[in-house]
RNA sequence: CGGGGUGUAGCGCAGUUUGGAUAGCGCGCGUGCCUUGGGAGCACGAGGUCGCCGGUUCGAAUCCGGCCACCCCGACCA
C-alpha cells in the first residue's frame, strides 16, 4: 500500500492534509468546510481540553453553558461586533415548518448572549468578579478553509468575565494570555510570541486584543490563543451596571479570551515531519506501543507474554498498546505508529528476550536505545520528558533562527518575498503604513510583543519616527 | 466571488480524444495457507445507479446542454 506523505519540501500543504488524514486526525464532511475529528484527533483534543480546565479552575474560573442560537437583535447591539462578524454568521430563518419572528444567528461567539444573561446577574459589587468559561462550537462562514486552521465549524472555549475597575480586566487579560503561553510551551511545546493586536487587527468590540502568535516550519505566522480587554463595551450595550461600596451605578469592565481546534492544527504543522505526525508527549493519547516480534510459534508466545507483561506494568494503562495484529510484519507496523506520532516505540523480539532488553526508539529524532528489560518502564518516563523538552527546545531554535530585526524596507521585502519568518521592525503606528506593507509584501503585523523594549528607531516603511519594533510575518 | 482542477468500487487511478458486447487496474477489504528485526507472498472471493438531470443516437462512462459537489490558488477571517 503505498502509504507515503507528500514530502514537506515539495508541498507543505499537501504534506500538512496527507498527515491530518492519514493520521486519522480528521475526515472531510459532506458539508463545504467542515470537518468529522476522528476518535484519535478528538483525543488529543481532549488532552488539551484537561490542561486547559485545570488551569481555568485554578484561576478561579468555573464552566457554564450558553445557547448555540443568538436572536438577531442582541448581536445588533454592539456596533463595531456585529460589522465584524454579520457577514461570517450563519441564520436560522426557519423553525417547526413555519418561518421565525426573529431570525436566529448561529453563534460565531457567545458575547452578546452572555452579557445579555449577565444583565441580570450583576447587581452589586458582591457579584463580582464573575468569571466564566465556556466549551462549545460556534461557526463562522468563511470563504476558504482547511482542516483544523479554519473550519466552518470549530469548537473552542471562550472565557467571559466581568469585573468591577478597568485595572483589574487589564490584568485578567493579561492573566489568561499568560495561561495560554504557559500552555502552549510548556504542553504544547510550541514556543509563542505574546503581544498586542493592532487596531486593525484586533477583536471587533474589544478595546484591546492580545495574542499569542506561533511559527508554523513553512515560517508562517499562526495566531494561537487570544484575549480580550472589552472595556465597556457590551456593558454598554447590554446595559451591565452594578452598585459599589458607594451606591453609585457602574458599568462593568469585561474581558474574553479563547483557544480552538485550531491548536491541533498548530500541533501537526510545528512539529511533524515526512514520515507523519509527531506529538509532544503530554498530548499524545498513546505515548508508547510495543510491538512484538516472533519467528514461530514457540518464539510469539514468549515474546507475546513479556510484552504484555510490560504493558501491564505501565503505570497509564490506557497510554500503552501492544501491537500483537496478525498479518501485519514490524516494518508495516513501525512506519503505522511512526504516522500517528506515537512518542516511542517498543521493540520486542526473541534476541531482545534472550538478552532481556527491548530495544526503544524515539519517534523524535528516530534514535534506537538498547534498554534492560527490567528498566524499560522508568526508561520509557524519562524519555517522554526529554521528548517533550526537546521538541520544544528544537521549536524554539527554528523560532530564533527565522526571527531578526530588519531596518531597511529593501531588506524587509527581500525577506518576506523569500518567507523567511518574523521579522522585528519599526513600525510608526499608522494603519495606512500597515496597509501598504501588507499590499506589498504579503505580511501582516502579528502583535506588538510584549518583551518588545522601548527603543527609538524609523518605520520600516515611511521613515517617521517610531517607539518600538513590532512583529511583521506572513500569517495563516 | 475570480482563476485552476477533479468527480468511474472504501482509497488512488485507467478508460472519455475517435460512442459499441460482461467497465478495468493497483491498494485496501473477506477466507485459507504461508510469513514476521523497517511498509512480505500465493490462491480464491466480495464490492459499481461511471456526481445529478435532460438531450442526441439503434446504442452513452465516452458526444451536447444544464446543474451540483469537492480540492488547490487569490480577496475576508481564529
Amino acid at each position: 500500500m503505498a502509504k507515503s506523505i507528500t514530502p514537506r519540501s515539495q508541498d507543505y500543504s499537501r504534506w500538512y492534509t496527507d498527515i491530518v488524514l492519514r493520521a486519522e486526525l480528521a475526515d472531510y464532511a459532506p458539508v463545504k468546510g467542515c470537518m468529522v475529528i476522528r476518535p484519535y484527533g478528538y483525543s488529543i483534543w481532549e488532552k488539551m481540553q484537561r490542561e486547559l480546565d485545570d488551569r481555568f479552575k485554578a484561576t478561579g474560573h468555573l464552566n457554564a453553558y450558553f445557547p448555540l442560537f443568538i436572536p438577531e437583535s442582541f448581536l445588533k447591539k454592539e456596533a463595531e461586533h456585529v460589522k465584524g462578524f454579520a457577514p461570517e454568521c450563519a441564520v436560522v430563518t426557519h423553525g417547526g415548518g413555519k418561518p421565525l419572528e426573529e431570525p436566529l444567528y448561529v453563534r460565531p461567539t457567545s458575547e452578546t448572549i452572555i452579557w445579555n444573561t449577565y444583565k441580570g446577574w450583576i447587581h452589586s459589587y458582591r457579584d463580582l468578579p464573575l468569571l466564566i468559561n465556556q466549551w462549545c462550537n460556534v461557526v463562522r462562514w468563511e470563504m476558504r478553509t482547511r482542516l483544523f486552521l479554519r473550519t466552518t465549524e470549530f469548537l473552542w472555549q471562550e472565557g467571559h468575565t466581568a469585573h468591577a475597575t478597568e485595572e483589574e480586566a487589564r490584568s485578567e487579560t493579561m492573566r489568561m494570555l499568560e495561561v495560554y503561553r504557559d500552555f502552549a510551551e510548556g504542553v504544547m511545546a510550541l514556543p509563542v510570541v505574546p503581544g498586542r493586536k493592532t487596531e486593525n487587527e484586533k477583536f471587533a468590540g474589544a478595546v484591546e486584543t492580545y495574542s499569542i502568535e506561533a511559527m508554523m516550519q513553512d515560517r508562517h505566522a499562526l495566531q494561537a490563543g487570544t484575549s480580550h480587554y472589552l472595556g465597556q463595551n457590551f456593558a454598554k450595550a447590554f446595559d451591565v451596571q452594578y452598585q459599589d461600596a458607594g451606591g453609585q451605578l457602574q458599568y462593568v469592565h469585561a474581558t474574553s479570551w479563547g483557544v480552538s481546534t485550531r491548536l491541533i492544527g498548530a500541533l501537526v504543522m510545528a512539529h511533524s515531519d515526512d514520515q507523519g505526525l509527531v506529538l509532544p508527549p503530554k498530548l499524545a493519547p498513546i505515548e508508547a506501543v510495543i510491538v512484538p516480534i516472533w519467528k514461530d510459534d514457540a518464539t510469539k508466545t514468549l515474546v507475546l507474554q513479556a510484552a504484555r507483561a510490560l504493558a501491564a506494568d505501565y503505570p497509564r494503562r490506557l497510554a500503552i498498546r501492544v501491537d500483537d495484529r496478525e498479518g501485519f510484519n514490524p516494518g508495516w507496523k513501525y512506519n503505522e505508529w511512526e504516522m500517528r506520532g506515537v512518542p516511542v516505540r517498543i521493540e520486542l523480539g526473541p534476541r531482545d528476550l534472550q538478552a532481556q532488553q527491548v530495544v526503544a526508539v524515539r519517534r523524535d529524532t528516530g534514535e534506537k536505545l538498547k534498554v534492560p528489560l527490567g528498566d524499560a518502564i522508568p526508561r520509557v518516563t524519562s524519555l517522554l520528558d526529554e521528548m517533550q523538552a526537546g521538541i520544544l527546545k528544537k521549536a524554539k531554535a527554528f523560532l530564533d533562527a527565522h526571527t531578526r530585526p530588519i531596518d531597511t524596507y529593501a531588506e524587509f521585502r527581500q525577506f518576506h518575498e523569500t518567507g523567511s519568518g518574523f521579522a522585528n521592525a519599526h513600525w510608526c503606528g499608522s494603519a495606512d503604513c500597515e496597509k501598504s506593507v501588507a499590499e506589498e509584501t504579503k505580511a501582516t503585523i502579528r502583535n506588538i510583543p510584549l518583551s518588545a523594549p522601548e527603543q527609538p528607531g524609523r518605520c520600516v516603511r515611511c521613515g517617521q519616527p517610531s517607539a518600538r519594533r513590532v512583529l511583521f510575518a506572513q500569517a495563516y
